[in-house]
DNA sequence: AAAAATTTGTTGCATTTACAACAACATTAT
DNA sequence: ATAATGTTGTTGTAAATGCAACAAATTTTT
């Protein structure tokens, strides 16, 4: 007797559907929140920042790796963080090789720390329905899942 | 005696972070996975042609809301899709309001199926490495959290 | 020592994406 | 009835993104 009953997958009950829906509402949501607190860099320039205050002096390879963007457009990010005077850039040696490193100015610091004091209690509001220790607990199993997945993917970078 | 232990809180740390990351990193692998599997769509064209074969019927604005893009490119993907024979667009009316339907057609049912037995295999191997209940309670924990987020968010579809 | 390969960052370009304006039609308000 | 508003899909355009090519320097190979 054949088995007729053959099981259909559909990506839409897949934790990668559910992932990359989820990332991406939760995305928008933060870009409209930037918007209505005026705040006066982009996402993606907030999260780099966010990076290199707690990577002080890494080079921009390495903080491409972190924010997976390509090089290219990681320096383009840095030179507008250069330019509104939020970090510094300097060349340095890594392997003996010339690097651009990079670190916070007092003026990214407190940029920073003022973004995150507006945006905070926004987030929390929207994490909130699900209970603090079931969120770690994703946050987790996720990390555990994005290392392994650090290890198949093939970066670019 | 002030509290002096300023708790920094970090984007790195958070679950916004976290989602982030893994489903770059999981879209990343899967566009490699096509690539390397010699698929002749695009991952948005799949997901699309996933999501018609589950709603049948289903017309241009209310795909855009699922695949969360924005109605413009939703209709550059499914011209895209029409043109290989994969689907089947006709006008029909929706609350009285003519609107663009579509479904599958025979064609496209076959190669979606053929694209799921070729990635299906691949992919369970990489979300193997966490337990499949617990990667179950992930998904539905993202969900629960992304149907909150799908309130708060402003959507301009 | 010369040539080839590697690392890092930049520039240019082609693709993707989002957003606004529009057309066509239906509903509601005046 | 006419005007204003709302819904759906398309077109055009400006910005974002990724990729390939390049330059400068170093290491490895021949």
């Amino acid at each position: 007797m054949e088995n007729t009953n053959i099981r259909e997958i559909h990506f839409t009950d897949s934790i990668h559907y559910e992932l990359a829906k989820t990332a991406k509402l939760m995305k928008m949501l933060t870009m409209q929140l930037f918007d209505k607190l005026k705040i006066e860099i982009s996402l993606d320039e907030c999260s780099a920042l966010d990076m290199i205050a707690c990577n002080d002096g890494i080079c921009q390879r390495d903080l491409a790796k972190l924010i997976l963007k390509d090089r290219a457009n990681t320096g383009r990010i840095l030179d507008s963080l250069e330019e509104k005077g939020f970090i510094k850039r300097f060349v340095d040696t890594k392997n003996n090789r010339l690097v651009k490193k990079m670190g916070m100015t007092r003026k990214g610091l407190k940029a920073l720390r003022e973004i995150s004091d507006k945006i905070i209690s926004y987030l929390e509001n929207v994490t909130g329905v699900v209970p603090h220790e079931e969120m770690l607990k994703v946050r987790n199993v996720l990390r555990d899942f994005r290392l392994n997945l650090e290890n198949k993917v093939e970066m670019k970078i």
